[in-house]
DNA sequence: ACACTTTTGACAATGGTTCTCATGCTGAGT
DNA sequence: ACTCAGCATGAGAACCATTGTCAAAAGTGT
């Protein structure tokens, strides 16, 4: 272990083996995973209500991306934490983070045009990539 | 891709009043409904699983609009042939429908900096509305 | 009206996700 | 190092949206 950050004590959050095996088998593989996805990539070494319980968790703190898949399933990525969309490859799904300030801008205007607060979005670009042509 | 079949000489389609129901309950209510809620609007006089195969159909022939709310859940709603995205509210779920012709612009900007073709895009947009604050 | 095909709907089945709760660990204090 | 109080875990049940099943009902062309 010999971990050296003695921080965040009284929120009672602990840096469980689990929890490690779930953020280490997000930053080993590349690309958008299930949780039953890691859990199996865990060999079932942690409970598949764990997977689900950590990778909640991880969406909360903004370590990792939640989106969901056609099928409307949830599907995690680790990413910078900080604001960004996705380009993703239709046919080998690899993915690029991109950034927009002028579509922020942009969703700003129109919702506050409308009278909306407390705006947030989604968007997210699909496409064919040069090797998969 | 088997959509387009002229012929509705033996393979039918047709428009009964089930059908109808639904496409006229899409229609009577703005914003995005799930199929449940539709089948509850229609005082059950449709069976549920009726519902959730029209809004299929529906949104396979691009009648209707089919996205997923935070949840998961598919909703669904009548909308404009025309491109265009969503700004919705989180309470109420009023919906407006907006264009952003420079939106389109950057994602295929964007696409092709990175050598990605035939691209595609989904954006959203939630905030609170006025009504709701 | 008849024969034939599509559609319907009640219910079962499916599958992802969350909940329950007894037991296991962790970190802190002694 | 030993003990304690709580958070964390995991096996399985519970949930719930969605889909599949299939016999009965409703349309359609003749």
């Amino acid at each position: 272990m010999t971990s050296t950050e003695p921080q965040a004590q009284q929120s009672g959050v602990r840096p469980t083996k689990q929890r490690l095996a779930v953020a280490a088998a997000l930053e080993a593989t590349a690309g958008f995973h299930s949780a039953q996805e890691i859990h199996e990539q865990l060999g079932g070494s942690v409970g598949l209500a764990t997977v689900y319980r950590t990778l909640t968790m991880l969406a909360d703190a903004g370590d990792v991306d939640m989106m969901r898949n056609e099928d409307g399933e949830a599907i995690y990525r680790r990413c910078s934490g900080t604001h960004h969309h996705h380009l993703v490859c239709r046919s080998c799904g690899h993915t690029v983070e991109v950034e927009g300030p002028a579509v922020e801008r942009w969703t700003n205007a129109i919702a506050a045009e409308h009278g909306y607060a407390d705006v947030s979005h989604t968007l997210e670009i699909f496409g064919t990539c040069r090797d998969c042509r």
